[in-house]
This record gives C-alpha cells, sequence and structure tokens, in this order.
DNA sequence: AGTCTTCCCTAACAAGTGTTTGGTAGATTA
DNA sequence: TAATCTACCAAACACTTGTTAGGGAAGACT
C-alpha cells in the first residue's frame, strides 16, 4: 500500500530514478550478510504477525532491531521483498516436509496422519510465517509476485483431495461426506492453530497433531 | 493507526479542537438517518472484510458508497467507529441467537449442534463482519475501545466448555480427549469457514452445519 | 415566503508512510 | 598506511493517511 515515487505509468528513465547499474538484477542493497538478513527477517516476521502487515510499519521493524528504519534497505529492496521472503522460505520448507512425506507412498490414512503432523511441526518451527499466510495470503494472491502463493494453494488443494479420494475409494474414509467441505475441513483445523499454539506450551506438535487427528478422524462424540 | 491533531498529551482546549459544545454526548454528526448508516456500514464491512482494516483507507469504502471521503464524518465520528459498530452489531446479534439456545437447556449434544448451526446462520448473515472480526479481534482487545471482544470471548469460551464438559460428565462425548483443545477444535472449525463461504454457493448454512457437526461428532474415517 | 434540516462536496491540515541519499565509524584487506 | 568494505545513522523526499472546516443544493416544515 503506498509505492511513492514514480510519478506517470510507463516513462521509467527519468530523473530521481537512478537504481544502479553495475551488477546484474535489481538494486538489493550492497552485499548483505545472509545471516544477518534471516535475524532480521525473524525479527520482521514476529512483528508483521503479532500486529498485521499493513499496520506494521517499517520503523517498527527497525525499533525491534534496534536500528533506524532506512537501515533496513541495506539489507532489502522494500517492506514487500521482506514479506515476500518470509513467506517464500517458509514455503519451501513446507513443501520440502510435504514431499518427503509423498514419496514414502503411505496408504491414505497414514499420509494423511503424516501430511497433519508434518504441519503441526512446520507451524512449530514457522509460527509467525504461518501466522502472516494466514491473515495476509487472501490479499497477496491478487499481485502477481505473490504468484507462487497460488501455485502453492493449487498444489495444497490437489493434494489433499487426492488423498481423500484415494481413502473413500480404499474405504477408509467415509463416502457419504461432500470431499471439497471435507478439505476444507481438515485444511483449516489443522492451520489455525497457529492462532494459538505457542511453543512450549506443554504441548509438543506431535501431540497436538495426534490429539486433532483423533477428532478429525474419529469425532468427538462417544461410539455408540 | 495514527490520530493526527491533538498537540500534546493533556492540554486540549487549544486551538484547532473546537469539536462542538452544545448537544449531549461526543460529536457524532448532526442527526444522519439509522438507515443510510446501516447502508454505509455494510458497505465499509464489506470493503474491511476484504481487503482488511488497516489496509482499507477511508477514501476506498467512499468510493464504494459513491461518495468521498469527507462525506463518511457526516455519518461517524472515525473510521475506527465505524469498525467498531460493524462488530459490536454483529456480536450482539450472535449473543441473541446463542441465548435462545442455551434457554432451551438442551442436552449437550443437541447444544452443540444447534450452537454450530446458529453460528453458520451467522456467517450466512454477517459474512464481511465475521471475517473482519477472525482478522482484526487479536490486535484490537488491547484497546480498551474494544472490552467488550474480550468479554464475548471469554463467555463464548465459558459456553462451550461448558457444554463440552457436560457432554462428557454425561458419555455422550469422549472423555480421552484435551478438552480445551476439543473446544478451540470446534470453535475454529466453525469460524473459519466464514473465509471461503458465500452464500448461495449451493449450500446452505444448514446443509454446511449438518456436514461439519458429521465430521466434528463422528469424524471422517469409516467406523470398523 | 423563509427557515431548518439533511446530506454531500471542496479543499485543505498535520501526521505518518515507505524509501532514498549521502555520510561515517570500525573492521578487513592490500 | 591507505584503500575498501560492511553495517549502520541522519535527514530528508514525495506521497498517503484520517480528519476537519466551511459551504451549498434540495427538500421539509413553519
Amino acid at each position: 500500500m503506498s509505492k511513492p515515487k514514480q510519478s506517470s505509468t510507463t516513462t521509467e528513465q527519468s530523473s530521481t530514478t537512478k537504481k544502479q547499474g553495475s551488477t546484474t538484477k535489481k538494486k538489493a542493497a550492497v552485499s548483505p550478510s545472509p545471516e544477518r538478513r534471516r535475524e532480521l527477517l525473524a525479527i520482521a516476521a514476529d512483528v508483521f504477525a503479532e500486529q498485521g502487515y499493513n499496520a506494521t510499519t517499517v520503523r517498527k521493524i527497525a525499533d525491534a532491531a534496534g536500528m533506524l528504519a532506512g537501515s533496513l534497505y541495506y539489507h532489502f529492496d522494500s517492506k514487500e521483498s521482506m514479506l515476500e521472503e518470509i513467506l517464500s522460505t517458509f514455503l519451501a520448507e513446507l513443501w520440502d516436509g510435504y514431499d518427503t512425506v509423498l514419496q514414502s507412498r503411505l496408504g491414505p490414512r497414514e499420509t494423511l496422519e503424516a501430511l497433519v503432523t508434518e504441519s503441526f511441526r512446520e507451524i512449530d518451527r514457522h509460527r509467525s510465517a504461518v501466522a502472516i499466510y494466514q491473515k495476509e495470503s487472501k490479499h497477496l494472491v491478487a499481485q502477481a509476485r505473490f504468484q507462487y502463493l497460488t501455485d502453492s494453494q493449487q498444489r495444497f488443494e490437489k493434494t489433499w483431495l487426492t488423498t481423500l479420494e484415494r481413502g473413500v475409494a480404499e474405504r477408509v474414509f467415509r463416502d457419504d461426506l461432500d470431499i471439497r467441505l471435507a478439505y476444507r475441513f481438515v485444511r483449516d483445523t489443522v492451520w489455525v492453530a497457529a492462532s494459538w499454539y505457542r511453543p512450549g506450551g506443554g504441548h509438543s506438535p506431535e501431540e497436538i497433531a495426534r490429539q486433532y487427528l483423533s477428532m478429525v478422524l474419529d469425532g468427538i462424540a462417544v461410539r455408540t
């Protein structure tokens, strides 16, 4: 929201926009160390998660990092590119975990259990990123820059739907449910946990996964 | 986020702050018709829900309403008071519905079913307000002005926990589950539906409620 | 007829926004 | 020792933000 500078629509080589003119890509500061970047991104992610992306000013991030607003631009192109880097690294690691699960070619029920458990582990590791993803992804998908969010979402949906359909075909999941509703049900129940989950809160990710799976698979009612 | 004007901290009777000095309470425009207010609030709620509160400028709301930004202040004190009115009227109607259910003194399972069904009806009626509530309430509870959000949340939690505990005591709900986890499970699964639910999408609120209840109560696995 | 009331517009304001530019202290390298 | 590089600061910039003040057109009421 904003994007100052840039006068009209097409002309770009005008006056103030000098950018750079040396190395390879866009501008991206001089040569910041990757470790410091990660530190700052972790801080930014926490602030984004707590206050919301739009409500977070670069000055607040800088405050939390013990520096001034302008100094952030030594490490990052823009506030938005911080957000992008946070979300894309999270999604990359998430799919790393998912792919490992999917390559094991388990049965549908075991696949579902493994995916859910893996999801809770990711929530444990990337709590802030997950919270940001949930709150902001809906607006971001409209922007071309965040195309990978849409891609990921579609792959996500396909993965889950396939698993559920396989389960129905193999008679381990009920066949009297709207499968898309079931998908959203499973998906949402898992990820909203990021909004209240705090690491070190007595429950390990695996424990939470076990209980959630127990409820999702068998329900909360007593069997009669 | 902002709050311009108001120079220092305590002095208030300075220069520009004339406010008014006539009727009774704060300032609140002259005498806008309640119907027009409701119209504008509905529009504002849609924009808030779609873009997020902080990302929504008063000019965007005014655009959607076919008027200019300043004109909104004939009807409302501030952008924040629009948000407050949207959320408080939603919560009032929600508790209206809940209280009707609770006063029927049904059994725990029937209470749960009725509460969930009522929740989906509210999502149907106040889709935008629910979406706003979910995204923003976490930041808002910090502000004294939104104290009623905290109150409502606590009453919500108490209502659900009591119902679940009663169910466990009467042996209709499983006793091997962490009841607080079960609470969050039920609560979240219901309300996140607002993020994808669109009225007229083939499913009535009652239908969705039925399917959700079926999953929550009996699980998605086939009974063996 | 005139006065009031309702509802909006025009035009500005002060504060806050993301971002840029130039500089500089301290470590690293030549 | 001088040159270079790293990571930051200080100060500004163009723009956007919520909000206000004054005014005016159209109808309602006296």
